[in-house]
DNA sequence: CCCTTTCTTGAACTTGAGGTCAAAAATTTG
DNA sequence: CAAATTTTTGACCTCAAGTTCAAGAAAGGG
C-alpha cells in the first residue's frame, strides 16, 4: 500500500549509471542525477538513500550487461580469435563513435575509487573476472573445435586479453581508430 | 628584488604531483595542496594562479620524469624483450609496493578528464607518444642487435606494449603480481 | 632609510555538493 | 470515507571547495 512509485527504479538506475558513466563518479552531483532520472532530488534519496548507494547499484547493472554483451560476442562467431577480435573492435567503436569517450565505467571507477573504496574495488574485480571467465570459455572452444592450437594457455590468454581490454579504454581517450585497431591485431597474434 | 620565495617551485610542483596522483584531481583539494607543500593557499595562488595551472605542471612534470625513467631501463638491458619485461615488472611492482595503488597520474588523468579538458588530454597524449617512441627505438635497437626479428614492425609493438602498460595501470587496483607478471609474459611472447 | 616590488598569510567570500525534512498527494485497508 | 502508509517535492541546511584579498614582511635601489 502507501503512494505508488512514478518512476521505474531500474529505469532510474539505467539512467544513473549512464551519467555515472560519463561524468565519473566524484563529478556527478546529486542535481545531475536528478536531471538525468527525471526524478526530484529528495525523491532519489528516498528510495536509493545515497548517492554512493545508487552508484553500487549501477555498478551492478553495469556488470550484468556487459557479461551478457560479452558472452552474445562469443557465442556468435565462428572461432574464438575472429570472435574475439569482433569483441574489441565494437569496444573501440562504441567508444569513438560515442558523442563522449566514456570509456569503461568499471576501468574509470577503478582509476577513480580504487583503494579508496573497498566496496567499488570488489565489484570491478567481479566484473573483470566474469570477463576473464567468458574469454577463457571461449579459447577452451576453441581448442575444442580445433582453431586455437593446444598449446595455449587458455586462462593466461584470457588474463591477457582483459588487460588489453583495459588499455584500449583508456587508449580510446587519446588514440584514433587506426592505432587501436592496430593494438587489438597484435595482441591477437598469440591466438 | 621584492621579497624573496620561501619555497622551491620545483619542489611544490614535485609535491602537488604526489598528491594529484594518489587523490586524483578533482578530489585534491587547495587545502590538500597546501599541506603537501607546506605552503599556505593563498601563496600557492599568487605562485600558480589556480589548481588546474599547477596540475598542468605536475602533468609536465611527470611526463619529464617517466621519460627519464623508461629511457633509463630501455638502455640499461642486454635484449630488448629483458629490458622491456624488466621495465614492466618494474612498473608492477612500484605500484603494488607502494602504500596506495596510485597507478599511472597519465592514465588516472586520461581517464578522469578524458575529453573534458583538452590540454589535459594533449598532454597525456604526448606522454604516451614518448613513451612508445623509445620502446619502438628499444626494439629497432634490438633487430640491429640480432636479438629481436627482422619482420616485426617495431612500431605496431611499441603501440601495443603501450596498451599492455595502461592495462596494467588499470589491472593494478584489482589484481596480484602473479596475474600481472603473467600478463608482462604474455604480452611479450612475441618479442 | 624610505620606496618599490614581490612575497606570505589567514580571513573572508561565493558557490555548489550532498543530504534532510515537512508538507502535500496517492494508494490500500477496514 | 477515515486511517495508515508510502511517495513526491522544493525549500532548506551545513560544510567544504576554489578563489580573492587586505594586511604585513622581506628584499633591493636610490
Amino acid at each position: 500500500m502507501g503512494r505508488p512509485k512514478k518512476f521505474e527504479p531500474d529505469v532510474a538506475i539505467a539512467q544513473a549509471m549512464e551519467t555515472f558513466w560519463t561524468k565519473g563518479y566524484g563529478a556527478t552531483s546529486p542535481a545531475d542525477l536528478a536531471e538525468a532520472t527525471g526524478v526530484a532530488k529528495g525523491s532519489l534519496y528516498n528510495a536509493f538513500g545515497s548517492k554512493r548507494e545508487l552508484f553500487g547499484k549501477a555498478l551492478d547493472l553495469y556488470d550484468r550487461a556487459g557479461r551478457e554483451l560479452t558472452g552474445e560476442f562469443m557465442a556468435r562467431a565462428e572461432t574464438a580469435k575472429e570472435g574475439i577480435r569482433a569483441y574489441l573492435r565494437f569496444i573501440v567503436d562504441v567508444d569513438l563513435d560515442g558523442p563522449v569517450r566514456r570509456g569503461c565505467l568499471a576501468a574509470n571507477t577503478a582509476l577513480e575509487l580504487g583503494g579508496r573504496d573497498e566496496e567499488a574495488t570488489r565489484v570491478v574485480r567481479r566484473a573483470e573476472e566474469h570477463t576473464i571467465e567468458l574469454l577463457a570459455e571461449r579459447i577452451e572452444r576453441g581448442q575444442r573445435d580445433g582453431d586455437v592450437a593446444a598449446g595455449v594457455d587458455a586462462r593466461a590468454q584470457a588474463r591477457f586479453l582483459m588487460n588489453t581490454i583495459m588499455g584500449l579504454r583508456v587508449m580510446a581517450k587519446t588514440f584514433d581508430r587506426p592505432v587501436l585497431y592496430g593494438v587489438i591485431d597484435t595482441a591477437l597474434a598469440g591466438l
